[in-house]
DNA sequence: GCATCATGTTAATAATATTTTACATTATGT
DNA sequence: ACATAATGTAAAATATTATTAACATGATGC
C-alpha cells in the first residue's frame, strides 16, 4: 500500500500518555477512529487542522509529532 | 466568506523574502498560483505537506507561519 | 466457551483541497 | 493610450481526506 509523504509518532506518543487508545484520541479530537487508523498507518496525511489538535493533545509542537519526508524526486 | 480555522503569514513572508509573488512561490512548491491565494486568503486550510513545504521555502518553523484559531464552540 | 476491548481491513459516501480556465482590477513603465 | 505584471474572483472538474458501517483478529477476564 501506497505511504503517504508525512510521518509521525502518535502510536508511540498515545503509549507514552498512559497507553491512550485510538478510540479516545479519536473522541479527544472530534474525529472518528478510522481517521486516527488511516493517520498512523500513513495511508494519508492529517489536514493541517487536524495536526494541530493532535499536537494540542499531547501538549508538544506539531514539527514533533509530525516530519516531512519528500520521497518522491 | 466563510474563514478557514487556520491562520498563516505568508503575505508577510513572502514581501520579506525579496518580495517574492504568489506565482514564484507556486512555483517553487509546486502548486498553481489559486492555491497560493486560496490559503492567504483563508479559503482553506492547506494539507500538511503543502504547509511543511512553504515552511522551507521561507525557513522557518511550520508553526512560525500556520497558527491553529478554534473559532468554534 | 463466551464476552469484551483494542486494533485492523474494506468499501461506499461525504467533505474539503487543488487544478484549470477565464476574466477583472490596479499599478507601473513606455 | 497601450502593454505588462501582480493580484483578485468565480465556476467546474478532479484528487485527497474524513466519515460511517460492517466484519475480522488477538488478547484478556470470567
Amino acid at each position: 500500500m501506497q505511504l503517504c509523504s508525512i510521518q509521525n509518532n502518535m502510536r508511540k506518543l498515545r503509549f507514552n500518555h498512559d497507553e491512550m487508545t485510538q478510540q479516545e484520541l479519536a473522541k479527544n479530537i472530534g474525529v472518528t477512529r478510522q481517521t486516527i487508523i488511516a493517520i498512523e498507518s500513513r495511508k494519508y496525511s492529517p489536514t493541517l487542522e487536524l495536526a494541530f489538535k493532535i499536537a494540542g493533545v499531547f501538549q508538544v509542537p506539531l514539527e514533533e509529532i509530525f516530519q516531512y519526508k519528500p520521497e518522491k524526486s
